[in-house]
DNA sequence: AAGAAAAGTCAACAAGTGTTGGCATATGCT
DNA sequence: AGCATATGCCAACACTTGTTGACTTTTCTT
C-alpha cells in the first residue's frame, strides 16, 4: 500500500470534478467548488492534478466498449447499439459530463470525435459494413441528440421515455443507417 | 427618423453578440469581447442592452417558423420537414447561437424547449397526428443530434454531407418518427 | 448661435477566477 | 524516540469579469 489517505482525496476531487463538469459545463465548474464539494482545500487540486485542463482531461476518460457486431444478425443491429449505448449513459456520467463540455471546450469536442468516430468507424470495418464512417456520423447524431435531448435539455417526451421504449423507437433507425445503401451522390 | 445613429450601434452590437455567443458559448463570450467586435465602448452595451442576460436575450430571439403539413402526404412529411429545418439551420445562426448556449445557460436551454416542443407539437396536431409531443421529442433528438455533430462537434462524415444527401438519410428517420403507430407500452 | 439631449469615452469598482508559495500538521520509517 | 516526508490549510498574487458613474464630444432643435 503505497499512499492511502492520498489516493481517497485523489478520487474524491475526481468524483466531485465529474459531478460539477457534468452539472456546470467546463467554465461554471470552479475549482474551488470543485475543492468545496470534495471538502479540501483548492489548492489540493493543484498539486494532485496540475492545472484545471488536466484534472478535466481525467475526469473525462472515457471508452464506450462497443460490443463485437460480427455474429448480430443484420435487422437486429440497431436494436443491439442502441441498447448498448442507452445503458452505457446511464451507468457512467463520463460521458454525460463530455456532453456538456465538448460544446464549448475544444479538448472534450476532440475526444469526443475520437470515441463517436474514431471507436465506432473500426467496429463497423470489422463487421463488414461499407463507408463505415458516414454510418458512425449518422449514429452519432441520433445517439448524442437524444442524449443531449433526455440529459441536458431534458425535454419533457424525451426525458420519459423507457429504456425499452427508447429502443423500439431509436433501434429501426439505426439499424437502417447501418444498413441501408448510401443515397446516389450528385 | 428617430434615432439613426443609435440604431446602427444597436444592431452593430447584436450582430457581435450573435457571432460571439454563437462561437463561444455564454460564459466565454465577454461584453468586453462583443464590444470590441462592435468597436465601440464596453459600456455602450450595457447603456442599450441593460446586461449580459438581456443581451443575450435579445441575441437569441428565435422563430422555426413551422410550415403547415395538412396537405404533405404521409411518406413524404420527414423529406419536407428535413429540408426545411437543414435550412432554417444554414440560413439563421441564432440557432446555431442557442445550440452553443442551451448546454450551460438555463434560459436558452428553456428557449430551446419552447422552439422544439412548444412549435412543433401544435403543428403536428395540428395535421392530426396522435402523440404529438412524443414525435416532437424524438424528431428534436435527431434533428438538434444533427446540428450538434455538424456545427459545434464538426465530425467530418457529417459535415461532409450535402442537403441532399441528409435529406435521404434523415427523411426516412422524421418519416418513421411520424407515422409509426407507438410502440407497447409495458 | 446657444443650449439640450443623445452618443460615446475613460477609469474604476467589487467580485470571482486559476494558480502559487509559505507554513502547519500528521504520518510513517529507523 | 526523532526525523523526513507526505498531506493539508491559509493568504495572497495577477488577472478577468460584469457593471457603474463622471466626463467629453457630437447632434439636433429652436
Amino acid at each position: 500500500m503505497a499512499e492511502k489517505k492520498s489516493d481517497r482525496t485523489r478520487a474524491a476531487i475526481l468524483a466531485a470534478a465529474r459531478e460539477r463538469f457534468g452539472a456546470d459545463g467546463y467554465e461554471r465548474a470552479t475549482i474551488r467548488a470543485i475543492a468545496a464539494d470534495a471538502a479540501i482545500d483548492p489548492s489540493m487540486v493543484m498539486r494532485y492534478y496540475g492545472s484545471k485542463e488536466k484534472l478535466f482531461a481525467a475526469a473525462a476518460e472515457f471508452d464506450v466498449r462497443m460490443p463485437e457486431l460480427h455474429d448480430v444478425p443484420k435487422e437486429r443491429l440497431g436494436e443491439v447499439l442502441v441498447r448498448h449505448l442507452v445503458e452505457r449513459w446511464e451507468e457512467d456520467d463520463t460521458l454525460r459530463v463530455l456532453l456538456r463540455t465538448a460544446v464549448t471546450n475544444e479538448a472534450a469536442a476532440e475526444r469526443m470525435r475520437q470515441v463517436f468516430i474514431g471507436q465506432l468507424t473500426p467496429t463497423f470495418q470489422r463487421a463488414a459494413i461499407d463507408q463505415p464512417a458516414v454510418r458512425a456520423g449518422l449514429i452519432a447524431t441520433q445517439a448524442l441528440g437524444f442524449a443531449l435531448c433526455r440529459y441536458i435539455l431534458e425535454l419533457r417526451p424525451v426525458v420519459d421515455l423507457t429504456t425499452d421504449e427508447t429502443v423500439a423507437w431509436l433501434g429501426p433507425t439505426v439499424t437502417r443507417y447501418l444498413t441501408e445503401p448510401a443515397p446516389n451522390q450528385v
